[in-house]
DNA sequence: GCAATCAGGACCCAATCGGTCCTGTTAACG
DNA sequence: CGTTAACAGGACCGATTGGGTCCTGATTGC
């Protein structure tokens, strides 16, 4: 496998869409409702993965009427690993990482016993040089990117 | 998540075992009951571990009476990469890798379509240039390996 | 010919993920 | 001051997939 969940993909998506607004725009916080009508992506799975996000920090909420959520940092500071830690849970590519000794029922037997710290520290280094900025631009022409006024309620038929 | 299945960890073992042979010794092959035996992790598993890895040609197979397994490559020949492609299949981090431009249904919205390619991209990369000898050598001292030859049935009470 | 061993399935159970919903709590606006 | 809009934080269920076992062949050495 090795692939990860379709939460963490949304929330690349309604990060980058987090940033599509201008610093010092009237509303510089987009709703929940607004950015699934933006994206596309089901309303109650954008507020979970905002939720998640709001608890580790990659956004800051503004909560009661008028509120919304907003980017903590630009997109350029913020790397793909922080995002697949927030939503997936630590990156860890087994599940005897470390500790948890006694998990482990082959115990002494186990030619492998942490061995796959390099391979995570190597998997961590290649996620963090990644930001969501080079997954944003470039790539997808600027005309596919819907503007951020106007949160167009779709039409029940779609 | 990201974090891979243990079937690709016993697939580490089984092949780390595997390399734990002398070329020229009289049995060169291993049975997957001796390396059941040997690394702790139950028979059907490893055999069907050993049948995956021979269908991929990362180890190759000896039929018959007296057969086995035995490696395909030295241990630092083969990448990381290779096994988890072997045992869980083509490294991709989200379903919506390339091709497929039928499945995502937010079709033009979605502002990152192919843009985890990079990123799967750094990480083949860095799986790619670790290999098992890498996660073989050092780490865990020579006294914990279990010497290839006698099986050593262990007894029912442990 | 017999026995040991791999080959390649089918199969079931459990865990986890994806997705929805409900009930607070907060804060702006009239 | 009341109402309303929006986030907070759960519980909850269904579907998918992985982990693991087992069975029936095919092959080869003795």
């Amino acid at each position: 496998m090795l692939r990860l969940s379709k939460l963490t993909d949304y929330a690349v998506v309604v990060m980058v869409r987090l940033a599509e607004v201008s610093p010092g725009a009237t509303p510089d916080v987009q709703t929940s409702p607004g950015i699934a009508a933006a994206t596309g992506v089901p309303e109650p799975t954008v507020a979970k993965v905002l939720k998640t996000l709001a608890a580790t920090g990659l956004v800051t909420s503004q909560r009661g009427a008028r509120g919304g959520y907003r980017l903590a940092r630009p997109l350029h500071e913020i790397s793909v690993s922080e995002v697949i830690a927030a939503v997936d849970g630590p990156i860890a590519l087994v599940a005897c990482v470390d500790g948890s000794t006694t998990e482990c029922e082959s115990q002494g037997l186990c030619p492998v016993r942490g061995r796959w710290d390099p391979v995570n520290d190597a998997l961590q280094r290649a996620l963090g040089a990644i930001t969501l900025a080079d997954m944003s631009e470039a790539g997808v022409p600027i005309m596919f990117r819907i503007p951020v006024r106007e949160p167009i309620s779709l039409p029940a038929a779609e």
